[in-house]
DNA sequence: CGATCACTACGGGAATCCCCGAATAGTGCT
DNA sequence: AGCACTATTCGGGGATTCCCGTAGTGATCG
């Protein structure tokens, strides 16, 4: 299995879709589709072999919103088959559209995630019958997964610059008050733990927050998570 | 963190060791090993092919502090192949006494990230020369990367909390309120928002923090958008 | 059909958080 | 040295959140 440089093209956007022709090529697919969202720098890669009709439609009915294959997998560790998803109003919606623009309506998405919080999703779509599509996805499984992995990767290390100049600089002590409170503490107990006053805490927090442009302090906790800054609890 | 001991449940111990041996098999491994964490549930699982000496030897020496194959694949989003890690002091330690319990040092480590900020590595050793490692390893790499996926997913969906959090069946009115308070909004907002008092909104607060065993607004909101549920803003 | 449970809704009062002001120590620049 | 800036520390008091109790509605079940 060859593996294109992804860092090293010249033209990157061309580069990536190449790739993800290419993909489509050796494992039998019509379509593959990658989206990366790094929440640090705010930023959201997507690339496609879609015809250009289906990515501004796509756009324009803001599908990314609603679209079932993304929301389904940004929460599932394994790939998650489009046969499996729940048929709601948004997966009729977005389905029945896909259908009209001539995507194959059997389907795979496969979430990788890194480190920090970001997450890449990469689907390949293909037009046929049921069995045949099961058939096709055993053999290449685990080659997708690996493409996926190589993908996001890729993407991430180009866009670790942004991601760092993007970090908000919280101090030691922010970043360590703001975990405690993430992990369910109140100011007293952090202040306890810390061997610090609740006061000093509170002020902490309202630095954090004003830092991470946050009203409230759950507000402020939401965005650290998001942005890799601290960890769930 | 609470160590699981997987041994309380013969059967489940039995099965993901014998399952990690006939990765082993198939793969042509000498032993394989899985270690998931989920800071979210604080808990940690273990399952390895290694012998008992050397499961002894690993605790007793803390060597999971020092372990670069954990840390360096707790960074990374592609596999790690061991003969890329920096020659630390850590490596020189762990190697020095793997090699004694007569573990090869060919060797990768598979990182799987969940939605929830849990992580899943899956780590091979082959005792063979580095020519022959390569061939080995570039013909499995795919099925590796699948087979990690699919620990992962299986050992997070057995842990109680996990199997909470991944499944959480928050009602509408709550998630409206919980994305409201993520957007900084005070309960008194939220409540004129919504054309409802501020005690109702403080009540569905209570059983969104419930549902997400979480202590805290701020928890809960860190937890609803680790796991999707609701978008930072 | 009565019982039970989940969801929605409200209020009182205690607990907690948040805004104000204030002080000290370290760092970098002129 | 003088100045500006940030990190860290603390307290008072008003604002907000949180816990407890209560209640109507609709769905499910034996």
């Amino acid at each position: 299995m060859k593996l294109i440089d992804l860092g090293a093209a010249p033209d990157v956007k061309t580069q990536y879709e190449e790739f993800l022709q290419q993909l489509c090529d050796q494992f039998e697919m019509d379509h593959a589709a990658y989206a990366g969202m790094n929440p640090a720098a705010g930023t959201i890669h997507g690339h496609v072999t879609y015809g250009d009709e289906w990515k501004t439609h796509y756009e324009q009915q803001q599908f990314q919103l609603i679209d079932p294959t993304l929301h389904m997998s940004q929460r599932s560790i394994a790939p998650v088959d489009w046969s499996r998803l729940e048929r709601s109003k948004d997966f009729q919606h977005v389905f029945q559209d896909a259908s009209d623009f001539g995507i194959g309506d059997q389907g795979m998405t496969v979430p990788v995630r890194g480190p920090f919080g970001d997450i890449g999703l990469l689907s390949v779509t293909r037009d046929c019958s049921k069995d045949e599509w099961k058939k096709v996805v055993g053999n290449v499984i685990g080659d997708l997964q690996s493409m996926a992995v190589h993908i996001h990767d890729s993407v991430m290390h180009s866009d670790e610059l942004s991601r760092i100049l993007y970090h908000p600089s919280l101090s030691s002590r922010e970043l360590e008050i703001l975990q405690w409170v993430a992990a369910g503490k109140s100011q007293q107990d952090i202040g306890d733990i810390l061997s610090i006053s609740h006061r000093t805490v509170e002020v902490h927090l309202r630095s954090s927050r004003e830092k991470l442009c946050a009203l409230t302090t759950p507000q402020a906790v939401g965005r650290a998570i998001a942005t890799g800054l601290i960890y769930p609890s």
